[in-house]
Parts: structure tokens; sequence; C-alpha cells
DNA sequence: ACAATCGTGGAGTTAATGACTCCACGATTG
DNA sequence: CAATCGTGGAGTCATTAACTCCACGATTGT
């Protein structure tokens, strides 16, 4: 039972862009050398992200990848989906014709919780919960634009 | 992200020994046959779980396996654990020496809360969870079994 | 226009290891 | 003593995750 260093990977490179300065991309080179990972492997993986919708790339000079949404926005269930496709914890998981047993089989329901339990972290978990804890002061320049927004909101 | 073979292998069998008559023991040919399981592969199997602690076996002419405990009082995290050790759901889970990131690395805390979830379920689910339901008529005999334990423990 | 620099696409290769086999052996029983 | 069990470990096989390669189209600076 482990995770596929492709899914480590998509996860660690979203977590990069996601702490790139506003609007700035990184391309491929940077992303793979920051992370110590094989870039023409990393490529392969960066195409899924797009294809899924979760970061876009610039083609020509100059180009790269950047989030397609705020990281709070992006969960670790959206990712998995793209990279892994549909969660499979045994053979017979939902093509019980496969299996011979299926009348019988009580264990079933058991993979189905464990599924649902790992699921449900994914779906909880934003790529924002995965970016380093601001410092003491960013989190007081943080709380002081919250405290402007709800202003602006009660006026 | 899925179940070794081994694992469903070993819980599928002893959900076997679990449904066999009081005392009685089963050989590797018969749990192999019933479950459909390469017979030697299921040999390596037992051995683990003998080694274990989860299952006895004995020698010789009639020989076979049979549960070492009741089946309320063995959980799917023994199994795991025997069968597959501690478990690891990226390569640097625990031994982050090998981590380049470890120390600016926001992502194992995520890991070890999916790690924690599922092994949850798993100590906290038995081989008596996945037996059969008993039919209604079972189910009144055990009632009628609870209600006079209870009565001798009130005398 | 053109060359340099991006990502794209898919077919191909490599390597790790999960899945499975084989066989000589000791224990047990009729 | 022969038949029948599980044991042990060193294999083999097969799957697929992990990784590579290269020709291609898009983009941009000069």
């Amino acid at each position: 039972m482990q995770l596929s260093k492709g899914f480590d990977y998509a996860v660690r490179s979203l977590v990069f862009l996601a702490l790139l300065p506003d609007g700035a991309s990184a391309e491929l080179r940077t992303i793979a050398e920051s992370q110590n990972i094989p870039l023409s492997y990393l490529a392969k993986v960066m195409r899924n992200l797009v294809r899924g919708g979760v970061v876009s790339s610039t083609l020509g000079r100059d180009g790269g990848y950047c989030l397609r949404r705020s990281p709070e926005e992006i969960t670790l269930m959206q990712v998995y989906a793209v990279i892994e496709g549909e969660m499979r914890l045994v053979e017979c998981m939902e093509d019980q014709k496969n299996c011979m047993f299926s009348q019988g089989c009580t264990q079933v329901s058991v993979w189905h919780r464990l599924k649902n339990a790992v699921e449900e972290i994914f779906r909880e978990t934003t790529l924002k919960d995965l970016l380093p804890q601001p410092t003491g002061e960013q989190r007081l320049t943080q709380l002081k634009e919250k405290e402007r927004k709800y202003a602006r909101a009660g006026a």
C-alpha cells in the first residue's frame, strides 16, 4: 500500500508553483531541478496536470506552467484523479463480474470504507494546506488583510 | 494506491478458517482451492501468518492450519503487519535522512494523517466483522446466548 | 524570416518488485 | 516405513511503475 512517485512528483511540483509570486510561471527544468525529479518524466506528469485542468501551460520562449486555480481551490483528490484515475484497492473492487466470490464476499465493504476514508482526506486537503506555515510576521499581515476585507464587506 | 494480493489472500484464507467448525483445521490445498489461490504462493503467505502468530499449523498427516485466537481478537492491522510490515506510503516517510527536502517538507504530515486513517480502520476491523452476516435465526440464537451470559453474570 | 526556446505526444526502454514456482527437507501419523 | 502434511529458501516470471527519446508545433526575440 503506497503512493506512486508520479503522484508525489505532481504534488511537490504544484506546491512549488503555489509558492511562486502572483501570476509567475515556472518552466519544466526549473521545477525538475528544484524538486530533484527526472526532467523527461516530470514532462509526462505535467502533461497530465494540464489535461486535467489543474495547471495551464504556455508554449514558446519564456513558457512554463502555472496554477489554473488558487491553492485553496485545488484538492489532493483532483490531483490524484488526474494522475491515477479511479482508486482501486483490490482487483475486484467494482468489476465484480471477474470475482467468482462476489456473491458471498464480505470484505469488499471494508475496502470501500478504506477507500472512502482515504478519499475524504484527499478531498478536504487543499494545496494551501501543504504550503509552508507563514512566519509570525506574515501571519500578522494576513490577519490585517482579512480585517480590511471584513471592513469592506461590512461597509 | 492498492493492497497487495498477498494481503488479500491472507484475509480471505483467515475468513475461511474462521468459518470452520470449532477446533477444526484446514490444509493448504483446501484453502487454496476454495479461494482460488495458487497453492505454492499461499504456502508462503500462510508461513508468514504462522510466524506472526495469527494461525497455528500442525505437521504430518491430517495437518493443516487453524486460527490461534478467536475471530474477534484478530484485527486486520495484525494481518497487515505480518504480511507487509510497516506501512510506507512514500519513500521518505520515516527515513528522512534520504530526503533532501526533509527540513522544508510540508506534505509528510498529510501522508501521516493518511496512514493513521488507514491504520485506524485496520485496527478496529476484526475477522469477525468480515464473517458473513448470520441469518435471522442464527442471530436469535446469538441473542439468547448473550442473555444467558448476562443472567449468569448478574447472578 | 529565422533561430532559439518552450511544452507536446507517443512509442520505446529499463528497472523494481510483486507474484508465483520448485524442490529438498523435517515432522507426523497409520 | 511410506504416505502426507507444512517448512524453508532460492530461484523464475510477469507486470508495470519509472524513466527516456525524439520529432513536432507553438511562441517570442532579434
